[in-house]
RNA sequence: GGGGCUGUAGCUCAGCUGGUUAGAGUGCCGGUCUGUCACACCGGAGGUCGCGGGUUCAAGUCCCGUCAGCCCCGCCA
């Protein structure tokens, strides 16, 4: 039906008869001539009909169709007249005389344009979500999921080469009370039981260690019942991996592969490796457990050159147990008192009672620091232009809250990273953490991640709050592109973690007596690593949201728009279902 | 669950302190046009101002409610 794709055409196509079909971008009609730009996934090319070589009826009938009329042409490949070639176009150098076309599906005037004028914002997203194919259609979309489906491959291939086995896993799986709300499917046949969409296939790839796969890999859907943001979806991809007889190290290994290709794939080059950070480090310089080390601006602590100097916020906190930390601003002094107000108020936003700060200017130091008994530069190690913001306080407020101001202080003064791409491992994170309403210690991930070695006496003699577990991050210029750990395998370990999380034996034999079967039966040590696979193609696109690289993504309200998910059934299924919906 | 922003022609937007017949660009329809590429030019049609209620002599504009989309907090072991 055609030789080439629109966007395939070249120079060196000249004087080739070729049959093309695709969808009409735009058409300009002279009279005379007309010039139909034609679109399909490649790309566009411009199709001229004139008198000369077009028959009159095609013509007529060209000068009749509208955009997004999908039509097949018959023409021959030109080259175009030397001042009327097209240099923002590929196919700029050449175009179509057509001899013929044909209206294979005509198109009523789009919903939503395709082809928009220059400098014209995109359509509601809301339209955008309800014309879904229309949308699909733009160049942006279709270049996105082209990119998608090699990163996909690419991941594949890596994986494949590495001795990973492809299984898949059930999508109908059995609800897990703990973690994120799960979606819920009745069952039919079990009238009052429900089968859960899975939110990861945590359990399913442990036990296929178990049963001696060694290692497995899947491009695996996940299902989340949780309020969605602009980087969460209520169905998402995971590159989901786990592998067998392997320390953290190994698995290491293997991400930094896949991870390596991807970015290789799509066309950027990763050098310097993959930096090691503890969660503790990572916590005291940068005050996040996923800092963007493309900047430095360390956090640094100055409780003993503050000390004693007559602040009376600073020497209360260091007498109940608390720190000065800071974080020094290279060029920070050029701030106006406004721009340094909203980094004190994001310090403040995030639980800090107060932000101090310093500015020098030639010799000369202000703010509220400089009032500071023996204050000097070189006390506060400050260069001329330099900034210097300082928060009093224990650990768990002092460092997040300078987390988010050296954020808010790299975007503000608009620095420019030291490197493009900075992947980092972010390790021993603790097993347990506070629930801050609670004030509970809980699980800090799922209760299948192993504890540090180092650590498993204290957690037998319940010191849980220094157990550091073998979850790892990996982590992105500041963003988290997903987490694994090495797992639990002895059964009488993972029964304590269960007694810990509050399960009575028969609970947890009832929820994960299946998971204890299977580690009863002989386990290897393994471990494994979920990449967040959308986040990534959002990243390696340059796309602002998730909805920009998939396919047919959900509202903030879960709702499919284009096809109209969820919907009201008919009250007879409901029935069979044994279910009755309340008011 | 809470907070914020947005909703006016098919699409993107303007519409002042409440005041005559709600505008522009683009798209659409008709016409002229042989080198355009956001073609150009001439003419035309096109509106439940998201929806419901209220205040007012008068509401696109003010108030209350509601729906939808987006963003943020909570939530996402």
């Amino acid at each position: 039906m055609r030789t080439h794709r629109c966007g395939a055409l070249r120079a060196t196509h000249a004087g080739q008869e070729v049959r093309l079909g695709g969808w009409v971008h735009r058409r300009r009609d002279l009279g005379g001539l007309i010039f139909l730009d034609l679109r399909d996934r490649d790309g566009i090319v411009q199709v001229t009909l004139g008198p000369d070589w077009t028959p009159p009826e095609v013509m007529e009938r060209a000068a009749g169709v509208g955009a997004e009329t999908v039509v097949l042409v018959k023409g021959v490949v030109a080259l175009r007249p030397e001042t009327a070639r097209n240099r923002e176009l590929p196919t700029g150098d050449v175009e179509v005389k057509a001899v013929d076309l044909a209206i294979a599906g005509r198109a009523s005037t789009p919903a939503i344009p395709v082809a928009r004028v220059k400098g014209e914002e995109l359509p509601a997203e809301e339209l955008r979500l309800l014309h879904r194919h229309l949308d699909l259609r733009r160049p942006e979309l279709q270049r996105n999921l082209a990119l998608r489906h090699r990163l996909l491959q690419r991941a594949r291939a890596t994986l494949s080469a590495l001795d990973f086995y492809e299984i898949e896993t059930p999508i109908l799986t059995k609800p897990t009370p703990e973690g994120a709300r799960d979606y819920l499917v009745p069952s039919r046949l079990h009238r009052g039981e429900f089968y859960a969409l899975p939110q990861s296939p945590q359990l399913y790839k442990q036990i296929l260690m178990i049963a001696g796969f060694d290692r497995y890999f899947q491009i695996a859907r996940c299902f989340r019942d949780e309020d969605l943001r602009s980087d969460r979806q209520p169905e998402f991809t995971q590159i989901d991996l786990e592998a067998s007889f392997v320390a953290p190290e190994d698995v290491y290994a293997v991400v930094e592969a896949v991870l390596t290709a991807l970015w290789e794939e799509a066309g950027e080059t990763v050098s310097g490796g993959f930096r090691r950070l503890s969660y503790r480090e990572a916590m005291e310089s940068y005050g996040t457990d996923k800092p963007d080390l493309r900047f430095g601006l360390a956090i640094s602590d100055l409780s003993e050159r503050f000390r004693g100097r007559g602040f009376d916020a600073f020497d209360s906190a260091l007498a109940s147990n608390g720190k000065i930390r800071a974080i020094r601003l290279p060029g920070g002094a050029v701030l106006s008192r406004k721009e340094v107000d909203a980094l004190i108020a994001e310090g403040k936003a995030a639980g800090a009672s107060g932000v101090a700060t310093l500015k020098r200017e030639g010799d000369r130091l202000s703010g509220p620091l400089a009032k500071l008994e023996g204050m000097t530069a070189e006390l506060a190690e400050l260069n001329d232009g330099d900034l210097l913001l300082a928060v009093a306080g224990p650990d768990s407020v002092a460092l997040p809250s300078l987390g988010r101001v050296r954020t808010a202080a790299i975007a503000r003064l608009k620095l420019q990273p030291r490197e493009k791409h900075v992947f980092a491992w972010i390790e021993q994170f603790p097993l347990f953490e506070r629930d801050p309403e609670s004030g509970t210690l809980v699980f800090a991930h799922h209760p299948f991640t192993a504890p540090h070695p180092d650590d498993v006496p204290r957690l037998m003699a319940g010191e849980l709050e220094q157990v550091r577990s073998l979850h790892y991050d990996v982590v992105y210029n500041g963003v988290e592109l997903g987490s694994g750990s090495i797992r639990i395998t002895d059964p009488e370990l993972q029964r304590k973690v269960f007694e810990l999380l509050g399960l009575s034996r028969d609970e947890a034999e009832a929820r994960f007596g299946f998971l204890l079967r299977a580690l009863e039966a002989g386990a290897p040590p393994h471990g494994g690593f979920a990449i967040g696979f959308d986040r990534v193609v959002m990243l390696l696109a340059g796309a602002e949201s998730l909805r920009d690289v998939i396919a047919f993504p959900k509202t903030t309200a879960a709702r499919a728009l284009f096809e109209g998910a969820p919907t009201a059934v008919d009250p007879q299924e409901i029935a069979e279902l044994g279910l009755k919906v309340l008011p």
